[in-house]
DNA sequence: TATGAATGAGTCTTCATTCAT
DNA sequence: TATGAATGAAGACTCATTCAT
């Protein structure tokens, strides 16, 4: 009888010390077997569970992106509109040490992504799927008459996406553009852009 | 008396070729032998101009960056105001295969200086400068009269740089977000935004 | 399961092979790669039991003591005092080739130890042990009245390790200076001495 | 005309850097760069003045033996018998860091050269040389009767060189083995012991 | 399922040496 | 004589991956 082993479970536990590596020391410390190191188990397991170091690559990112998922689930839960967007928006930028680690990984990750074309794809894929929460909270907002009528959600949500990501992007590199009272005072101008449909 | 060589002339020409192979393939390809032999140099002259691959690697988003200043100095040539604004975003957005490439390159750059602190405060300054450069030509079009009186000019430009970083990070990755068509939407309203004092 | 290897005996014979290479081509020609070579393993097994090159050279000289210290106690099995004396000193001088290769891989590591201060002072430790067995075996021979009584033992055991080593060294490179005979009547001299207490 | 430039200087001059390299930090450090570098020549002087590595690490020993031979001729001056030996011994032993220096380069050349047949012979006079030196100092306290009379002058130079020789190496790991009572004594100690022809 | 031994390609880097100027 | 540009071999080392157990 085979021993039995959650095997989901293991992936996630195997991808966030990926991440963490990642995060600490960019690619060239998430090695195989600096992650078996961490983790405990062989390097055989960690073969065995991801198939080739690409994919190890990509289960740390889709922990990092749970992560926010659930983060920004949980922050929003029971709003809507406006009020969920603000909290969807706290729940991305790097507020904390955390955040900020999950930024890195996905640094890293873009900058491979953007030579792959496979990985292209996907990411596009990722990057239409966030900005389609933004959408759906801007289109609450506009019936609920908080966002100036007549404006269309998905570009107002393609905005505010890409600011977000400079707002992180650059917050990464320089203390002053990371700091609560700086990302306060821009999450309250972005929600202002978007009330007046900018 | 040695060969006469122009040492910043061959800087510039192993940088570019660098910076082309990053594009092309990312790190994993721009290995010192694949320059050297892109170049048609051996591999020694490669390590004889530059102290490390590191170097090398800061030598490449150097020339990039270079690439952009000084196609915007040549665009705004004349200008000011936003006039000067407009162009310089053109020239920062990857409105063609060249300048995608460029973006590239950073990215790659940014994910090893968001790990390394010496990088990282070299980053920050880029940063600064770049945004530096949009501030002063708010501030000209403050005093035209073309920006709402009363605007503080550099969290204006803070803004633009950011919406500039997040547009151009998304365009690699999505066709429809790196049409001609749509960075020409996206810079109308960015300057309308920034005439709007927002 | 993985496959069973008995590390420390990989370890003795890789060192073995290091050791032979030393002697015989000195550091030049004991590369790793060479090393993988004549043990018939891959340049990564040898990286898998030493963790780098300096680990691999000390293997070597360890291998090389051992040697010495295994032969010795063989030689000095059931004897003491003078009689065990004479042959540990017989035991560590060049009488052979192999114990002139022994003699040959100290001289390259001494030569490495004398400027790095971490291995100066293993080598201290090194000389105090080898010295250490001399004044034992003479301590005995006090007692045994066959040492000039009152003498003292470590005085004695460090002049006599001192023409132990000038003895060896100088043999390395003159052939008269390296024969039986010689060997033979230096020995009966430092014997003599000693039973005079000098 | 050719610049008039003093050629056996130029060659000791850069000897002694390439000593003095050799003894801070083992041949990996006396590169022919740092050489040229230490020296403020290029490296083409370097190779002009020397035929090669070899040639080079050759000339920095002979400068090295130069050093001792021109102290030791100094300390004898007018001097013989005994007591140009205990000058001559006090010439050779590390009791100082400048003299220590010296026995790091020699180790660092016997340890090639015990590997090198055309080294060895070289190495070989050079040893027989020293001995020699020895020797006619003590056929001259032979003659003066400060040594037991009958006793050969030969053998008597050769223990007293290996002696020498097991003194300063072993002092080279151990301070405990490198004051200057210690040597002091052991230097009495060898003269009483020729004293007495042994 | 799990282990870790083994592989060998590939990395950066350093170096002695040659040579055009 | 002198310079330093250029070469190319060789070094140590790391790594993802395979596979016998």
């Amino acid at each position: 009888m085979p021993k039995i082993v959650d095997h989901p479970a293991r992936r996630r536990e195997i991808s966030a010390i990926a991440a963490t590596l990642i995060a600490e020391g960019g690619m060239e410390v998430a090695t195989i077997r600096e992650i078996a190191h961490r983790s405990g188990y062989s390097k055989g397991v960690i073969e065995h569970y991801f198939n080739g170091k690409a994919e190890l690559i990509s289960g740390a990112l889709d922990w990092v992106n749970q992560g926010y998922a659930s983060r920004a689930a949980q922050a929003t839960f029971g709003l809507s509109g406006l009020a969920a967007l603000r909290k969807r928006i706290e729940a991305i930028l790097p507020l904390n040490r955390a955040v900020t680690n999950e930024w890195k990984v996905r640094l890293v990750f873009w900058s491979t992504a953007a030579i792959e074309t496979e990985l292209r794809t996907q990411q596009a894929e990722r990057f239409e799927n966030a900005v389609e929460f933004y959408a759906s909270d801007i289109r609450v907002a506009i019936e609920q008459g908080d966002i100036a009528a007549g404006s269309a959600a998905k570009p107002l949500a393609h905005r505010l996406f890409a600011s977000t990501i400079g707002l992180s992007t650059t917050a990464l590199y320089s203390p002053s553009l990371s700091s609560k009272l700086y990302f306060r005072d821009e999450i309250d101008h972005l929600i202002h852009r978007l009330i007046l449909g900018l």
